[in-house]
DNA sequence: AATGAATGAGAATTCATTCAT
DNA sequence: GATGAATGAATTCTCATTCAT
């Protein structure tokens, strides 16, 4: 969304005050995601944002009123520019549903798995059940769309007879699932066994698309 | 005296005073697993687990040296009984990779998902990176025999001519993908989208064994 | 603008913020001496040298990293302004050397017994083994140029014939001694049998000049 | 006085129980005297003092109440001997005052600074604040009578023409002083400049009998 | 008498948040 | 707006003392 608005919208072009906050705000959250990810919420402290981001720590309270908004920002704006490319996925050229079930895949090893937005999905895994706030946002505005673009890959599979109807519950859990556990073992068994996203990406999508042929 | 009190056991006999401490450091155990679930290690109070053990803040330390210490002492001794138990599965009977593998999967669902063990699953992911230690110890001790026997039962399975030889780097990971990724659903995301573990699980189990068919 | 408010001073001009932090510093570590005078660094809190200081318990770990610190710093700061005397009385003008010693030996009494750093001349006895690294600190700032001042005095005595040339092991410290056992005394058994400075060093003067006497 | 009732006095003779409760009690004190020289009387651990006598924690509290109190039996136990050799140095055969001054430093240096009884002098000047009541007793019980015999010693002196009439205030302490230094020093010093017991002795001696000399 | 498990008051230290400058 | 000094509630951990065994 905010992608849309940015380039020739009717509101006022940002002032020299307004384009300095906007990128101390850009500063802060960046420096919240590097400090969470570090360390996770409970032990993350204020003053490191603050250091990280090159501001002083009662700045951080003219941004953010607390450390539980801070951290609920700075998921959603990791999130929201993703939400919108989720959208797009959905509504796509006429390829196969095969082809289109690999593109989704892929975009979604480039563009999460492969990134520290794998720090966003271990945060929401790990602090979730202390923001339900946060993981029903997360729920409804990521994984919710994920889920649609899949569903309808599916469909369209089995409509053009590539794949069986399966008709499972947690189906589409079960075709992301091999992604998340990638992400995961990047970030915390990585060390003992090293992973190697691209050979694993694709031992999954051979597996899943087999596993889904008619 | 006490020998007669436990006729029928060989192991060493406890004291009373010895059973007791025993008693106590499971209940210690078991409530700092309550705790630490609850809110993550940084935010679990050490007042809160001696309380929810019903003993004193200073008892626990006469138990466990450190937070730390308790934490790592409770994971381990969660994950205790689960390794011998998959170390039997490793030695099976003579069925079919595709009963074998059913099997094992069932055992994961009904040991881990469905117990509270799930929460601890959550816990490494979530606290591994503050933990080296502890994500290594459960590497090698649960991850790598799980990976050992799920191994096994794919060589049998490419033997007998069951599984095509998919060969993928990361395969294990990809086939038990769907049964971590079900217990973090359920930790996080089930009040909003609730998840039947058991046609869940028949899903999960349809998508891999058709995605391994030779 | 803060160079007008100090307009007779060549030092760094300091800013209103830091001229309060070097209050609050110097209020710290008063208070601290007079707690530590009290109680002994063990058995000293905190929250007492805060209060004392008028801060908060918060604010002294602004100011030190730890209790060990402040002790330290605190025996350090009222250390010298001490160290820089011990200096210039090494360089008279040239009395006899008889006056010197009485003088320097003035000196001693006037500037640590009579004041509250005899508290720290004992808190160094007392927790000096806890803390090598302060009783070093004090050897080799204090001790150490004390016995060069003296030893000097006591050559110039030698070779104007004034003293004999005693040559003995810990000669110095033998001269010291009254001083110090005198400190000890008022802050210990004062209470039960009460010295009068004045008279005392009239008595350890004479002593000691008698004993070095050629 | 304890001292007069042990050999032949019309007690009944020590049972077996009465015996093995007076060797705990003597470890108790060793081991106390042990651990308070080590870190004082704040930092020493009851528990340290029971391990270091062989005993359990809760053992120590069968013989003392408290842990002051049994700092302060600790040190009274070590002084009470002392007290009868001092008083029997009261009562001398008639020899010169300057061989019964030397004498009588000389039983200063043996009985206390080359022991760990110079621990406790030292205990008492770090603690004495602390503990009135204790530096009473060791006031009256140790420094009293010692300050008696030298000065009937100093009387003697005079008397037979050794000595001048110096007459001063706190003369006792000033002629005692070098010795309570030296053991001051090495307890904190040592390690940064030793001291040689023996030559440090006949400096002390020589200085004073000098300062003395009629 | 002896033990050592349990208690809980107490102390050092941390850190989110506030607010004067 | 920005700063960073100050606050004080909160938390970990310690240890003298008690008491059931």
């Amino acid at each position: 969304m905010n992608d849309l608005v940015e380039p020739s919208s009717d509101e006022a072009p940002l002032s020299r005050r307004e384009q300095q906050k906007e990128e101390k705000n850009k500063a802060l959250i960046d420096a919240a995601l590097a400090v969470f990810s570090r360390v996770g919420f409970a032990a993350a402290k204020m003053d490191d944002v603050a250091r990280e981001a090159g501001v002083s720590k009662g700045t951080v309270y003219l941004y953010f009123d607390s450390k539980e908004q801070l951290f609920e920002e700075m998921v959603k704006a990791n999130m929201a520019p993703l939400m919108t490319e989720i959208a797009e996925n959905l509504a796509r050229p006429s390829i196969s549903a095969t082809e289109r079930l690999k593109a989704h895949m892929k975009f979604f090893y480039t563009k999460i798995l492969n990134t520290n937005r794998r720090q966003i999905m271990r945060l929401i895994m790990a602090e979730g059940p202390n923001f339900p706030h946060l993981a029903e946002f997360y729920h409804s505005n990521v994984l919710s769309r994920g889920q649609a673009v899949i569903k309808a890959i599916i469909q369209q599979g089995i409509d053009s007879g590539e794949f069986r109807d399966l008709q499972g519950h947690g189906l589409v859990q079960n075709i992301v699932a091999g992604a998340l556990v990638a992400g995961i073992w990047k970030l915390v068994f990585d060390p003992f066994q090293p992973l190697d996203l691209d050979a694993y990406f694709d031992t999954h999508v051979d597996l899943i698309l087999n596993g889904l042929k008619a």
